[in-house]
DNA sequence: ATGGGCACCTGGCTGC
DNA sequence: TGCAGCCAGGTGCCCA
């Protein structure tokens, strides 16, 4: 499910019923995600307390006494605050069990979200280490990107979802930004100039602010921590649009496949 | 280094 | 109705 908008909401709606708790328990059901979760989890984490919930790129940052969890919600991972009583429902995989008497509780159905436990400094781990800018952040520029696809033949839709190039930007974002800049997804990155890189800039920057307003993109299985949808759905311009009109030309929208992955474009508008 | 393809997994939808 | 086939918000890894 979720790019940077969705984590980032889910973020803000976990933190409240995280920060200043403490981990009675740690209960796992299911440790097979995408690396199996180390049942000596269960034992590290009990009585430790929560100071913080940060994100970086499309992770989770939980941090604790003496270290941090590391969560990512894959492709249709979701986490909800909950009462520790609520019943389960499937692919609740684990629940952090808070001393208030609240739960943490992560559902997966495919399986690819993934928690690891780092003692220290959680932006040192191997995940995290080599990711690269926040979008959201200054440093995150036309100058930037020109200078990262030098010579780089991949399309500038596959290159912007290269989570070394900027985090956060997945399949969604990646096809909406374009859309707003005018580039067509097909272009080679470096064959993009910098006054079409600054109009990516700002449309990935752009999407990204707007989705989180709404409270990210709901298509089947994202929900945030209080259980409602994201509401942004309604303004995507080309994303699973295919045969409608689009909105600023009336031109059919297409879609075709880049590595593996639907791409969503207007023919007008974006060249 | 770069680009391309596969794998991991379940569920929902489509079409025969 | 049943079932095969296809598709889905991600990303690490392997190969050329």
């Amino acid at each position: 499910m979720p790019e940077l908008p969705e984590v980032e909401t889910t973020r803000r709606g976990i933190r409240p019923a995280l920060v200043g708790s403490r981990v009675e328990a740690f209960v796992v059901r299911e440790p097979r995600l995408r690396w199996r979760i180390d049942r000596g989890l269960v034992r590290e984490l009990a009585g430790r307390s929560v100071h913080d919930v940060r994100r970086r790129a499309k992770y989770l940052l939980v941090d604790l006494d003496g270290g941090s969890l590391i969560l990512h919600l894959g492709m249709s991972g979701s986490l909800r605050v909950l009462d520790r009583a609520t019943a389960l429902l499937p692919h609740d995989h684990y629940d952090l069990v808070m001393d208030s008497g609240r739960c943490l509780r992560f559902n997966d159905p495919r399986r690819f979200g993934s928690l690891h436990w780092v003692a220290g400094d959680a932006l040192s781990h191997p995940l995290l280490a080599t990711l690269g800018p926040e979008p959201l952040a200054a440093g995150f520029d036309a100058d930037y990107l020109v200078a990262k696809a030098r010579r780089r033949k991949v399309a500038v839709k596959t290159f912007l979802m290269d989570q070394k190039i900027v985090v956060g930007v997945g399949n969604i974002y990646a096809s909406e930004a374009l859309f707003r800049a005018g580039v067509s997804p097909r272009r080679a990155a470096g064959r993009v100039g910098a006054d079409r890189y600054a109009a990516i800039v700002k449309g990935i920057r752009a999407v990204l602010r707007e989705a989180i307003r709404q409270g990210g993109t709901t298509l089947r299985d994202y929900v945030s921590a209080d259980g409602t949808p994201g509401y942004f759905r309604q303004k995507l311009f080309v994303y699973e649009r295919t045969g409608e009109p689009c909105r600023r030309c009336g031109r059919p929208i297409r879609q075709f496949v880049q590595g593996q992955r639907s791409t969503y474009y207007c023919p007008g508008c974006q060249t």
